[in-house]
DNA sequence: CTAAATGCAAAATTTTTGCACCACA
DNA sequence: TGTGGTGCAAAAATTTTGCATTTAG
């Protein structure tokens, strides 16, 4: 972990951009959240604790950065507010399931994409960079919960 | 077309909601804009020219109304606001290519995922409803121009 | 030392809401 | 005719920006 922290530093000195304390202590919030999907404001109240007078706006401007050098992500499960997590460059590629009963997010890992990918690029010539794949439908729990309701569709 | 509006104004009143000239127009305008995924206020200002003193609330309201119906899907691409689309629902699904050089939003067409939908309930239990697959990366013409530039990644 | 980064507060954007009035069914 | 829908304006929520001050390199 410490490592990876490291690292990105690294990256962030070779791109001339400052190791501040406030960019140091949001890249371990990211590092210690690994499998959530933060948004600003919930960056912003994780990272105040460890640096009160931190603000929102240099949150922002952070994420943004991050996300810019390819460090972060941005996604969206259309709750409103933008999410970010860290790329994973060495992992296989992760997708997102997103339960529309109780909103929750499980991930799952698929390359299965990549043959799908080559066939694109043969055909339109658009050169892929990157994919998001997320599936939309009802976890395990949240199906059998409608199951007793026996309804045929929503409430 | 014309059975297509009326098909979804069925649709309405079945749910005992009222088939308003709002309503109408809105629907009528993603009919008469089905290739291109319009945000709420792209639709107040197309609106606003048969309707003129439609309000801005009301655009969202019908929105709201017409995802939840599943007669438009919400999507976003990353520019800070909610777009719609049409579902269809005879129709192959069909998925995004998002260009991070020009921000054209290409379509094409893709039942693959069908397996991997499968494979996937069976292991997680995760029933899934709908999909979404987005994939980032340069159309032809951007790749072209940045070729030039032969650089080894970003500017 | 100096350009870049920060904090704060104000502004800009997008979306939601309250309420009096209107109109579809 | 009555309930759901609408317009307006105000509010809420999220994100961006300007500027004086601080700080990493």
């Amino acid at each position: 972990m410490k490592n990876k922290l490291n690292a990105i530093c690294q990256k962030l000195q070779q791109s001339e951009y400052k190791v501040t304390p406030q960019r140091q202590v949001i890249l371990k919030t990211f590092l210690e959240h690994a499998t959530e999907h933060l948004s600003a404001e919930e960056v912003y109240n994780i990272v105040k604790g460890q640096h009160p007078d931190i603000g929102l706006a240099t949150v922002y401007r952070t994420l943004d950065l991050l996300a810019e050098l390819d460090i972060l992500t941005k996604i969206n499960f259309g709750d409103g507010r933008t999410r970010y997590e860290m790329v994973q460059h060495e992992a296989h590629h992760h997708h997102h399931m997103i339960c529309l009963g109780c909103g929750r997010v499980q991930e799952f890992d698929a390359d299965l994409l990549e043959s799908l990918e080559n066939l694109l690029t043969r055909k339109t010539g658009f050169q892929i960079t990157d994919h998001q794949l997320k599936f939309y439908g009802y976890c395990r729990e949240c199906a059998a919960k409608s199951e007793d309701k026996s309804g045929s569709g929503d409430i």
